[in-house]
DNA sequence: GTTCATAAGGAAACCGGTTACCCACGGGAG
DNA sequence: CTCCCGTGGGTAACCGGTTTCCTTATGAAC
């Protein structure tokens, strides 16, 4: 039973149940200091009414709101929704709420409309995904500001704002397993620099070749920026050398479709003739042909435990001691032709 | 030059510029009766003191806020990004934020979360993507609880509060280019019932191949469910037909690709074999091999409309008369076999 | 010299909550 | 029989804006 044309207030409760406004307030805040009658009486007639509190008296009376921003400049969507997925599964069942604040990396005024952002929404807590939330100056910002804020990270960081995956050691794993397979020369398509996970998965990969004491020719590594195109071209030089690369491993999977459309506008059979990895699991790698086998990135579990961290006060939330990319294993990779 | 520990509120601004709270109020809004000299006055201050009116104050204070939500049940991440990019493309330079807010269809308790929700954050405005706007207890809730909304749409319907494109004339167009390519045994892989955007392409669809007087057997077009792995199965289906259709068209792009991965999986050559069309233009159609051939579907300048209609008020917005979805030609399509 | 319209701006109430502070009451200790 | 304290709950101020209503000064009209 609702009031037609505009909901009902705390003081509407308050009179229909014959108490002050203030007992109101300790029955919704579930104050202890209350009789059990009372309670029930009030409780009663909330449920009446269908009274809702509403959250901008709240947020003004309790000097902060509840809003949580989720800061991204990033070019894949699939990733972006599962950061937003997770931010939510963690605050689900409290009363946060998410609001999205895309950036332009590169735009000159990228900064000023943050500061505008956070000065005027004053978000309790704001989640800063890659790679934006590699940037210094935007970190630097939330501290001058005094928001609190969280990155998500391709390395570990101040436990207390970072969440991190261990995106260096995955790509170990996951080049051992081109070695495992009895491939010796192993390429690899960088992401561009300036990306922290990047550095990060070349700096894996680069680790991965020498613990399995391989040759790498600097012509091996070519460099890209992301994109579907990069890996195209970063294809063509990679499969023009001679001896060429037997498996290549890519810094992420838009790159990786693009070099297996390189390799097959050469003739190449992927995984015959060429194995690839990807990373990030993104919808085209499951539907790429061959599927390709790729790292998943734990960006859901990432996302949860940020917005926990968030929203969680001083208290330790309790965190895998490490978020795991698992290798994702399908039909990319093969064993190196015998030649 | 800011004052740390806590914004500057409008008493500050007021006291430093020996006016009242009222004045500055006027400066802020753009007050016609204020004087010149005070005007300068008050807004010199505010640029002192870096002051920013608290937005939960204002809506208290003006009984509304200033928060759109974006109310989605896709599964698509980058239709969902793209309409995020055109909402906040809409109210860019207003003071309105976005909130996001994942629904599950499905779930019993959809309607209620969705309940809770509005009465509790009493958003300016919703906006209802397909399929969850598709439903008519979801519109109904929105009217009920008096909150504005728009849907996005795929057919035609109450201006004030729909965007809609054309997917059926979008699939004709669509169609009609396999019949000039020569193609006169013409399949399709329709999406699951209950979906609008399913309907429309099925209709569109046929409509296509009766104005071609094209012969069509209640076989040749299987019901997917809009997943690769549905779009595998009617593929398997079509293609083990004799004869077999020498084009497809699908609902989507993700049933799509299943249905290119069946046809290499039985030795087909897309497109010297088959020819196949898709729908969304996701980001697996352009790094599909081949690149598949697709409608774009214009949800970057639907959502724009649709956040211009959200917080335009009663005036009328400037709209496109159609939103016109386009054909993305790739290599998916070729003429048909000789045989 | 009045009268009156108008411009400029102040005082106070209000939006819907929370909180500092106070009061009334009842029971046990001294 | 007081005193004191814990319990339950009310009063009023406050958060930071907007709005209603009112006052004052000014200049033009009569």
């Amino acid at each position: 039973m609702e009031r037609s044309g505009g909901q009902a207030t705390i003081n509407d409760v308050a009179r229909l149940a014959g108490v002050s406004k203030k007992t109101v307030s300790r029955v919704i805040n579930r104050s202890a200091l209350l009789g059990e009658e009372t309670r029930r009486r009030v409780e009663q007639v909330i449920a009446e009414l269908g009274y809702v509190p509403n959250p901008q008296a709240r947020a003004l009376a309790l000097r902060r709101n509840f809003l949580i921003a989720l800061v991204h400049d990033n070019p894949n969507a699939q990733t972006v929704m599962n950061v937003q997925q997770g931010l939510l599964e963690g605050v689900a069942g409290s009363e946060f709420e998410l609001v999205v604040r895309p950036v332009r990396r590169g735009s000159p005024t990228m900064l000023d409309d943050l500061r505008a952002f956070i000065e005027r929404q004053r978000p309790f807590g704001v989640l800063l995904m890659p790679p934006v939330g590699d940037l210094p100056p935007v970190v630097d910002l939330c501290r001058a500001l005094g928001c609190r804020h969280v990155r998500m990270s391709a390395v570990a960081g101040d436990p207390a704002s970072t969440v991190a995956s261990n995106d260096r050691e995955a790509v170990r794993h996951a080049v051992s397993y081109l070695v495992e397979q009895g491939h010796r020369r192993i390429g690899h398509v960088a992401g561009p620099d300036g990306f922290l996970s990047a550095a990060e998965r070349r700096a894996g990969f680069e680790e991965a070749v020498a613990a399995a004491e391989l040759a790498l020719p600097r012509s091996w590594i070519a460099q890209g920026s992301y994109t579907f195109e990069s890996g195209q071209e970063a294809g063509e030089r990679l499969l023009d050398l001679s001896p060429r690369p037997t498996a290549i491993f890519c810094a992420n999977d838009e790159m990786a479709a693009g070099l297996v459309h390189a390799a097959r506008a050469r003739g190449l059979d992927v995984p015959r003739d060429l194995s690839v990895i990807g990373f990030d699991d993104t919808p085209i790698a499951a539907h790429l042909w061959p599927p390709l086998t790729t790292v998943r990135w734990p960006s859901i579990s990432m996302a949860r435990t940020a917005a926990l961290k968030l929203i969680g006060g001083e208290q330790e939330v309790e965190e895998p001691s490490r978020f795991l990319s698992t290798l994702i294993r399908r039909a990319s990779v093969a064993p190196p032709p015998a030649d």
